[in-house]
DNA sequence: AAGGGAACCAACCGCGTACGA
DNA sequence: ATCGTACGCGGTTGGTTCCCT
């Protein structure tokens, strides 16, 4: 089916947003709700496409937004919770009450990613692509961009396979999920916090995607747990956890660079993680939690 | 002082999906 | 079941500001 254009090209206005537009959005959302966004601009007279419109009060206008630098809390909360479900911004953004996933996105790109790489690259070189490898052939840099998205894909994988092994050894570490799962992030999940935002996770997990070689994707449906079920997940046993995870993960093939998007199926089973499983060890910092795999 | 590159961030674009007809 | 529409999300762009030489 055809794709319908978001809004008119022509009479629509673009670009930074005046004071007197703010004021007359907001004027007309304080006044009626926003409603169908499509047609809001032209309820409230403004010569803009309503997707900009909803950026906009998202973003920028809604009560609420926090705006000026993130604290040291919020900047551990976004490593941590990013570990866990990569760039689901709004997935991290819905733990931040006052941050916009847009904000938290455009932070993680200037600040955090950054910072996080300089820590793995001091504490465990063997996690980042090979610096030797630099070409300005546009070829090569896709290559490197492929080869970078593919290791972290599989040191994903590798620490979920870990989490796997675990059951079978008294190690310590490094379970990987579970210990996040018993960090300060997991023990917001755990507390209210995860209900509070347990249907906006839930939407933006509602699916698992199956990476597929040669670019082909295809979607696997899983259903989304209702509020209620919350405390039945919380008391599905390890076992049936353990099977649930060796069954995503045999269906998955590394070598063949085939794997599960395991922000989506860590997140699921982050969800459904039951409190018998034990372990051994504890950090709050997840970058300790790669200690070990590099020397 | 100037200009060039880097950093930052608001806004845009395209895709996937939910939902109603 | 199919199609059309609207919405939400994540990636990207481009304008502005900052900083260094």
């Amino acid at each position: 089916m055809g794709k319908a254009p978001c809004c008119e090209k022509h009479g629509v206005k673009r670009g930074a947003w005046t004071p007197e537009e703010d004021e007359a959005l907001v004027d007309y959302i304080t006044k009626h709700g926003h409603g169908s966004w499509r047609t809001l601009p032209k309820h409230a007279g403004l010569l803009r496409c309503g997707k900009s419109c909803r950026l906009r009060w998202i973003n920028y206008l809604r009560p609420g937004i926090k705006r000026g630098s993130f604290t040291n809390e919020e900047e551990t909360t976004i490593i941590q919770l990013h570990a866990m479900l990569g760039n689901r911004w709004a997935a991290i953004a819905a733990q931040l009450p006052g941050r916009t996933d847009n904000e938290i996105k455009n932070y993680w790109n200037t600040h955090l990613k950054k910072r996080v790489r300089q820590s793995l690259g001091e504490k465990h070189p063997c996690l980042l692509p090979d610096r030797n490898v630099q070409s300005n052939s546009p070829s090569t840099r896709h290559m490197v961009q492929w080869e970078s998205a593919r290791v972290e894909a599989e040191t994903r994988l590798s620490l979920e396979s870990t989490l796997l092994n675990s059951g079978s050894t008294t190690k310590t570490y490094p379970d990987y999920f579970l210990q996040l799962w018993h960090s300060d992030v997991g023990d917001k999940f755990r507390a209210g916090v995860v209900c509070q935002s347990i249907v906006s996770l839930e939407e933006s997990c509602s699916d698992v995607s199956l990476q597929v070689k040669n670019n082909r994707t295809q979607s696997l449906k899983v259903s989304t747990p209702k509020l209620e079920d919350v405390n039945l997940i919380q008391e599905q046993n390890a076992s049936s956890y353990k099977l649930k995870l060796e069954d995503d993960i045999s269906g998955s093939d590394s070598g063949n660079y085939e794997f599960l998007d395991t922000s989506d199926s860590a997140l699921k089973h982050l969800l459904r993680m039951p409190d018998e499983i034990g372990f051994l060890g504890h950090t709050d910092n997840f970058l300790n939690l790669l200690d070990g795999r590099c020397d």
